[in-house]
RNA sequence: GCCCCGUUCGUCUAGAGGCCCAGGACGCCAGGUUCUCAUCCUGGUAACACGGGUUCAAAUCCCGUACGGGGUGCCA
């Protein structure tokens, strides 16, 4: 049995797409089910668009997600040489040919055929030129690009695992070109060659690609490899209303959900639940389990839609599934960035403890935890709390009495005020907001009795009595 | 235009001819628990794109139409 072995195969030409993170994980969970090799390979081929600070990023968001990769980063621009070899095969054998039809020149000649009702596609004006007349082209100081011959009827077919045989007339596919006129080699060109090379196995990419499989396909065959790797094109990711996933919904790269407060693991688990699911129904599941009930057969063949709500609840399972010191190490980056030198250890890992239960995001958290690290006196009151404080009934009298009561009674980590409330026929549960208002400045938050006790009698005291004095 | 792929609740999906007048999850709505908010619990809402076949029987098979997405690049 052969080793099996998948690649991803990013082009570094920005940040990292929600989409090309679910091909990644998908490559990823695959080979970890199967106990195969990961390799991630950087297609940048098109030295003009690729940028290394895209290839740091990638890797970069990989480690995050935990999706580590057993062999590479290859680079492709570190292997021309074997893909323009590859082409000069291909040409010594008439199987691919000098084209020397300017970039213009063939732009011009599709949107003709555009409007002339016509379909697009080189039309072969160089496939067979003679020495003589390629030489007179050169000697005008035409520029030469290679183009691949394609078979002019027949039809190509291939099995994908997803979605069965897919087909198409050769009719419908035009020589394409192999190797730019600026001498570097086009992606079906280095992608044939390597993943013969490197021995791939099983090629999982966005359903995008599925046409030019054909192409990678027939020069996979025409230098000698009548072989196949497994395909399997997966349903591509849609935003919200359908169409391509954008900024208009919202982040669309790993990095604003990283910085937005979602976990790792969230993120992967909702990713892998787009387009595929365990048979049992599960939808909260740990890296583990994902990686042993995945299974390429059970990936669905429809577009899915990106859900951000459902993300977000998603995140708030794994917040809540955390181990706690783990949630507190995941938290501090956060809260260090907004409380820097006034955090207290102490308090920090104990809010987060309360938090822990009623927060979808890391940055909720954090925010929920800003009035333990504000000095009294800066303290900001919520505006909206604040006009429904001072509107409640007896607001004066309660904050009177929980005064008294907060000044005179036996300090524990949690401090109850609610018999001094009651004592005055009200019930506490109408009322807490405003309690909430002034020891946190807002109306809701972390659990008061807790805050009361973490913040200390006279800090407490002083915002009691702010609020008092704003009545 | 041509080619390819797809189509079950608003969204993610279960469903591989009878178990489905279609199940789960998110969202939403209504109750309950609770010191607030949230969590949590209970209940509710809501779908087989359409039209023809095949079959005793179709969400499931076939054909067509509509709609959606992708491709048609010297991007990948």
């Amino acid at each position: 049995m052969t080793q099996v072995r998948l690649r991803f195969s990013p082009a570094p030409t920005g940040f990292l797409h929600i989409g090309s993170v679910r091909t990644a994980l998908y490559n990823w969970l695959q080979a970890r089910h199967v106990g195969g090799t990961f390799i991630l390979r950087i297609e940048d081929t098109d030295v003009a668009r690729s940028t290394q600070e895209s290839v740091d990023q990638i890797q970069q968001v990989m480690h995050w997600l935990g999706l580590e990769w057993d062999e590479g980063p290859y680079l492709q621009s570190a292997r021309f040489d074997a893909y323009l070899a590859a082409a000069a095969k291909l040409v010594d054998a008439h199987l691919a040919y000098e084209c020397y039809c300017t970039e213009a020149e063939v732009k011009e000649r599709n949107e003709q055929a555009m409007r002339e009702g016509r379909p697009p596609g080189y039309g072969g004006q160089c496939r067979d030129l003679t020495a003589e007349e390629r030489a007179a082209r050169a000697a005008e100081g035409r520029p030469v690009s290679i183009r691949f011959r394609t078979p002019d009827e027949g039809r190509s077919t291939f099995t994908d695992v997803i979605r069965g045989e897919v087909s198409v007339d050769w009719s419908t596919i035009s020589d394409f070109v192999i190797v730019r006129s600026n001498g570097t080699p086009v992606f079906f060109l280095a992608n044939a060659v390597d993943d013969v090379d490197m021995q791939i196995t099983h090629v999982l990419r966005g359903e995008d690609l599925i046409d030019s499989t054909h192409r990678v396909l027939a020069l996979r065959h025409a230098l000698g490899h009548d072989d196949q790797p497994v395909y399997a094109h997966m349903p591509l990711i849609l935003g919200p209303g359908g169409g391509k996933l954008s900024k208009r919904h919202g982040a669309v790269s790993v990095e604003e959900y990283r910085d937005a407060g979602y976990l790792p693991e969230a993120l992967t688990n909702y990713l892998a639940l787009l387009g595929w699911g365990p048979d049992d129904g599960r939808e909260v599941l740990t890296v583990d389990e994902i990686i042993a009930e995945f299974e390429l057969e059970r990936v669905n063949t429809s577009s899915a839609t990106f859900d951000p709500k459902k993300l977000e609840w998603m995140n708030g399972e794994h917040i809540r599934a955390r181990p706690l010191p783990e949630l507190v190490s995941a938290v501090l980056p956060f809260a260090r960035t907004r409380y820097g030198a006034r955090l207290d250890i102490g308090r920090f890992e104990r809010a987060v403890e309360l938090a822990q239960v009623r927060a979808t995001t890391l940055v909720q958290i954090a925010d929920q935890m800003a009035f333990l690290f504000t000095p009294d006196e800066e303290i900001e009151i919520d505006p909206a709390s604040l006009e429904k404080a001072t509107k409640a009934e007896r607001a004066a009298e309660i904050l009177d009495a929980v005064i008294e009561f907060v000044e005179g009674c036996e300090w524990t980590a949690e401090i109850d005020p609610r018999h001094a409330i009651e004592a005055l026929g009200v019930k506490p549960g109408k009322v807490m907001h405003i309690l909430y208002t002034a020891i946190e400045g807002r109306g809701q938050g972390l659990p008061l009795f807790d805050s009361i006790g973490m913040l200390g009698r006279e800090s407490s005291l002083r915002r009691l009595r702010a609020l008092r004095a704003r009545l």
